[in-house]
RNA sequence: GGCCCAUUGGUCAAGCGGUCUAAGACACCGCCCUUUCACGGCGGUAACAUGGGUUCGAAUCCCAUAUGGGUCACCA
């Protein structure tokens, strides 16, 4: 077998997509399993649209997926460069050997005759293809043409009655008849090759192994091995992996909600969460277990487990995947994250000191298990940043106008005053003598005081919410639902 | 519309002719844990698109139909 060469190819045309980043993982996955080499190439043929920023967004989500390169963009390599626009000269060379032998000729219809042609087509029900008007000018027709001012684009001659076969490695057996292909442009009319010259010129120059790449694909495939082979060279690999649809089962886009990278980056989503989703997305591993570390996925990926129907993008497992994560990660890390949310949110302010730090980590501990992403902390961590509390409507009101109510904060607020500063288990210790000493039990102690505290009858662990408020926020707090009572 | 691809529970999916009275995961429901909630544990509801073949036997192979998707650019 070939050395395993894979690439990903984006254009850099916008954000990062999830498709995009599910190809570049397999990709990745395909090459670190055969300890084959992974190439990222940079597609900006398309010069209106490719910027040099999304360029960057691009490599910046893939070094943040964990996704790296061996060779291509930024790092280099035998094959560079590794932008299409830098390799003008090269395709250069192709074109002009195609147009020697005659396998390309140049075309001088105008686009308002192709989009005629087109309507016409498409009017009749007809496959929708160019029909060869300047198959076969002759030279002095070509000169004429040029004489009135037409720019040629450079055309690929399409056999007739010739069919396509190829086994893609996840479809199996794919056919297209050359009868439905028309011949298509291969350089543009501003002399830049367009995506089927160029991706066939580099990816054999680069001699890339096996083309793994999304299904809006397939049916380029055809036209790309089509000159492969007139220019005698040998045919990779394909794989066409079946498409991220939305809710609504239509490709993924816009508006179904979040698609870029950088948006799940954002909202506090961890890389290993989001490639373990993306990976699960298409393919499936052979055991049972679905929360996979990366090694893993490479000891355990192979084609032959990629699916070939389309796969709805499922939030909510992601959210519980990540959710995952963010409970089984080190406890440091996590605050890490979080805390630029708490920031953002203007709860705290950096640089942190050690012991707010620390304090940080304890309600990051104690809060982590609500969470689907870092952001979400803010809704949870807020009722520990303001003193006046917002008591919820209903029960949690019902609770706090309880008769044994006010006794119970007036000791509890007692013990706490006149106690040390607050840890788990002292708390733990002034609520159960309160109870005691009041005689009263269980639920009629805690949910008034976690009402009194945070405004909510439901919450983490009451011991520590408190060591988290601290000696003066309790006794704050329940001054406060004291005085609430009173009035 | 032509061409191409797909079709197992709400979603992701295992299954590659008998071991399928069809796995697992998310979601949902119930129970347990917890003087709350969440986490966690245990259990449950729920699927082979339809019709024809082939075969002793089909979720698995073939053909139609239906449905969904992709693609038909001087975009990639």
């Amino acid at each position: 077998m070939l050395p395993v060469r894979v690439r990903f190819a984006p254009s850099p045309t916008g954000p990062f997509h999830i498709g995009g980043a599910r190809s570049a993982l397999f990709n990745w996955l395909f090459a670190r399993h055969y300890g084959g080499t992974f190439i990222v190439r940079i597609e900006d043929t398309d010069l209106e649209r490719s910027t040099r920023e999304s360029e960057e967004n691009i490599l910046n989500a893939l070094r943040w997926l964990g996704l790296n390169w061996d060779e291509g963009i930024e790092v280099g390599g035998p094959n560079g460069p590794y932008r299409q626009t830098e390799r003008l000269e090269l395709y250069r060379r192709y074109t002009d050997a195609l147009l020697k032998s005659g396998q390309a000729y140049r075309c001088y219809c105008t686009e308002e005759e192709l989009a005629a042609e087109r309507e016409e087509q498409l009017a009749k029900g007809e496959m929708v293809r160019y029909m060869g008007r300047c198959r076969d000018l002759s030279p002095e027709q070509c000169a004429a043409l040029e004489a009135e001012g037409r720019k040629p684009v450079i055309r690929f001659r399409v056999p007739e009655d010739h069919v396509i076969r190829f086994n893609d490695l996840v479809r199996g057996e794919v056919s297209f008849d050359c009868g439905g292909i028309g011949d298509f442009i291969i350089v543009k009319s501003d002399g830049i090759p367009t995506y089927n010259f160029a991706v066939v010129i580099d990816d054999h120059t680069m001699s890339i192994s096996h083309v793994i790449r999304a299904e809006e694909h397939l049916s380029n495939t055809p036209r790309q091995i089509l000159i492969y082979e007139a220019l005698g060279w040998q045919v990779p690999e394909f794989a066409h992996v079946s498409l991220i649809l939305g809710q609504d089962r239509s490709k993924m886009s816009k508006r179904h909600g979040a698609t870029a990278i950088e948006q799940y980056q954002a909202k506090g989503y961890l890389p290993e969460a989001l490639v373990n989703f993306l990976a699960l997305l298409g393919w499936s591993p052979g055991g049972e277990e679905e929360v996979l570390p990366l090694q893993q996925m490479v000891e355990q990926f192979s084609l032959e487990r990629v699916s070939k129907s389309p796969a709805v993008f499922d939030l909510e497992k992601l959210n519980w995947l990540n959710g995952n994560y963010i409970r089984t990660s080190p406890l440091e890390r996590i605050t890490d994250m979080a805390i630029p949310f708490l920031e953002k949110a203007g709860y705290i302010s950096l640089p942190l000191t050690e012991k707010k730090y620390e304090w940080v980590k304890m309600l990051v501990a104690l809060v982590r298990d609500y969470l689907n992403c870092l952001e979400e902390i803010t809704e949870h961590a807020a009722v520990f940043f303001d003193d006046k509390v917002a008591i919820d409507e209903g029960e949690a009101r019902e609770i706090l106008a309880g008769e044994k109510v006010p006794a119970v904060l007036k000791a509890l607020k007692t013990k706490v005053t006149t106690g040390p500063a607050l840890t788990e288990t002292g708390a733990k210790r002034m609520l159960k003598e309160v109870g005691k000493e009041l005689g009263v039990k269980g639920k009629e102690i805690f949910m008034p005081v976690r009402v009194a505290l945070t405004g909510h009858t439901h919450g983490p662990d009451l011991n520590r919410v408190m060591a988290i408020l601290g000696q003066d926020g309790v006794v704050r707090r329940l001054e406060q639902a004291i005085i609430g009572r009173e009035k």
